[in-house]
DNA sequence: CAACTATATCGACAAGTGTAGATTTATGAG
DNA sequence: CTCATAAATCTACACTTGTCGATATAGTTG
């Protein structure tokens, strides 16, 4: 399943919040960026539509939806295609930007390497 | 400036390649894919419009193209709207998808030691 | 030089995307 | 029970994107 780049940010909040409103979701999305109720709305639909959310309960007229799609199903996808658009497929380059580019703390280093070093292991 | 998947695809060409015309830029793409020159042409054309590229030289009729913007220009800021976009900023995720969904040889793994070597050096 | 052919140029179109106004309607408050 | 209001529904529109065909034309070749 393929989503638009808004739609994805309001899948997020889905994926974060285990029930979620129209005018909830517009409340979160407007915290970022000035877009109308109905705009959301909008997404919304398109990605019921879709089948990435589904109504799971409702209040008074507030219709409430939950994620219908796990998160991992659209995300793993969308970097491997990512870095083969971005790099040819390639991880270094990645990495390299990664490393060099994006603010890295000491934590995360450490982190990496804990990573580096359980993935060591499983190769043998 | 803003690139579609399929210009970016187009400009990835031009970045490794010096000068470039338009029927050759087709016969790269359809390496990958099935499109008719004129398809290839209109994207070409749109990179121009955007000012990614520029006409270079021209041979008898055909119309020679080269980069007019550096790959890390379009690439960087590329880099960290994905992480934004997919991960809210978070790197972690992201090294984590990496070094265990991709497929990490043990080079690409002694590769990423190393930088990781280097940076802390760095920050010290 | 005339015809052929490869390129360029131009226009077009459907689908997807971000955006939002207008309209309907179910509820909760009085 | 009526009414105000919030939420849903519906419709719409401009812009981008991928896709190509038709047409014009400049070189190349016999």
């Amino acid at each position: 399943m393929r989503l638009s780049e808004f739609e994805l940010e309001v899948m997020q909040l889905f994926w974060v919040c285990a029930q979620l409103s129209a005018p909830e979701a517009h409340q979160e999305i407007i915290k970022n960026k000035d877009v109308t109720y109905s705009t959301v709305k909008t997404i919304i639909d398109r990605l019921e539509k879709k089948g990435a959310i589904k109504r799971t309960s409702q209040k008074g007229r507030t219709i409430f939806y939950g994620a219908a799609i796990q998160s991992d199903d659209i995300k793993q996808p969308l970097i491997s295609s990512f870095i083969k658009k971005v790099f040819g497929g390639e991880t270094r380059p990645l990495f390299n930007h990664l490393v060099n580019e994006e603010k890295l703390s000491r934590d995360d280093i450490a982190y990496l390497e804990e990573l580096l070093e359980k993935k060591k292991k499983e190769l043998d």
